[in-house]
DNA sequence: TGGTGTTCTGGTCAGCTTGACTGTAAGCTG
DNA sequence: CAGCTTACAGTCAAGCTGACCAGAACACCA
């Protein structure tokens, strides 16, 4: 028994965040921050952001203060993604995390806060993190990217405005394979949700592409994914 | 403030139980159990199974029991629904549910306990449950309609071996629409997880049936949702 | 014993979506 | 103005889905 009878169970809230930022290779790609552990256990190793849950507190909110105090900025996109409660996950306690991943905006990310104990890497290349963080980040990428949502997903890593190559590169990054720009955009327009601004971006030593934003949902009722043979009501 | 400061959050694990029981209209309908509460604060109400997170069990390990506690039945799938922890969730401590939902087998669940407090009853005409527990379950069966991996679910609900139409009656119940005997067929069949046991059902005034069982996954390499124009890797 | 009703089961067909591919338009650079 | 790169539009075959049809197989009843 890893602790005493009576011992009360702890209640955390983490949260993953994911941004987009530009490669070398051109290709945008998945990064996420951590925080340095100032206190035992697992003191000095990276972790993700988080901390005790407040009394008073809501848990998405804790999650965005958290995400907040070491990004500086606010989730675009904020969501509970799994509770891990494992007995042993915590060396002393029994700790219950609650954990949200957030996606917060590319080009801002770029200007966000970092220090001595926070610091962005590749989701897809972590260095060894305390507790079982590394699974749950491993975890928060799957969920990402089996998604159904994706427009959700691209929208907030994006701007009000974007072109349809930027729109595409977001969905290339997230699943991580290459898609064909014409039947892309076939796509995305049938798909009713972006609508064209009228303007289009100069400067560029290309054809000037066209500048699209969402549309609001507008409540597309009955939208429901086919699945079998169905059949009229008799 | 609902409560008074350095009080701890309380972490509870509750469950939905959902099994199928045949209806009056011949259609196997969704039912779960509920347990009268015996204690304040809302004594009286029903409420979902559950109880205090032992500090030595873990989590889906409590919501197994309180289901075994209930039910006496052990679940044929069991999964964690989502964490709810709104501050004011319940009148005087602040209590945080991590809810999970099980599916248990339908014939099994006709032989399940019962008395005075725990009372099944179907799951889309529900009493007034304590706190919030009507949203919870609602979203329970929301996630249960909208679940993408069916054939799991269907094989919860079902013994070994099956008819077509056995299996096909599990997806209307939960899907709640009627389906194409022959366009379900051919899209199981075509699925690649069936298996002919060789055996038939006799007996019926009817064509026997024949019987199916689950195959083994043996791990389908690549079963990936088609989503936009693929591209080769340049 | 043979007709009848119901379900099981295999098949066809049109419409839509998807991946692959071709061709034209439109800007900048040298 | 030639050349290059990207934006954008359109075609085509293959596969899937919903709708529908028809024969097969059994128990039951007259």
């Amino acid at each position: 028994m890893p602790q005493h009878h009576g011992a009360p169970v702890r209640l955390a809230v983490s949260t993953v965040i994911f941004a987009l930022r530009p490669a070398h290779s051109g290709q945008p790609v998945l990064w996420t921050p951590l925080v340095r552990r100032t206190r035992e256990p697992q003191r000095g190793l990276w972790a993700l952001p988080g901390g005790w849950l407040p009394p008073n507190e809501e848990l998405e909110a804790a999650a965005a203060r958290t995400l907040r105090a070491t990004t500086g900025l606010a989730p675009k996109y904020l969501e509970q993604l799994y509770t891990f409660g494992e007995v042993d996950r915590s060396p002393d306690a029994r700790v219950v995390s609650v954990v949200y991943w957030a996606l917060v905006q590319s080009d801002e990310a770029a200007r966000a806060t970092a220090g001595p104990n926070v610091r962005w890497v590749p989701a897809d290349t972590l260095p060894r993190l305390a507790f079982d963080h590394n699974a749950i980040v491993e975890y928060a990428l799957w969920r990402l990217r089996t998604k159904v949502e994706y427009a959700e997903i691209a929208h907030a890593f994006l701007g009000e405005t974007f072109t349809l190559a930027e729109l595409r590169e977001v969905y290339e990054a997230v699943l991580q394979r290459r898609l064909d720009p014409a039947n892309f955009r076939r796509t995305m327009i049938a798909s009713g949700r972006l609508a064209e601004t009228g303007e289009r971006v100069a400067g560029a030593p290309h054809r000037p592409p066209k500048l699209y934003r969402y549309e609001t949902p507008t409540e597309t009722a009955g939208a429901r994914e086919p699945f079998m043979g169905e059949r009229p009501a008799s």
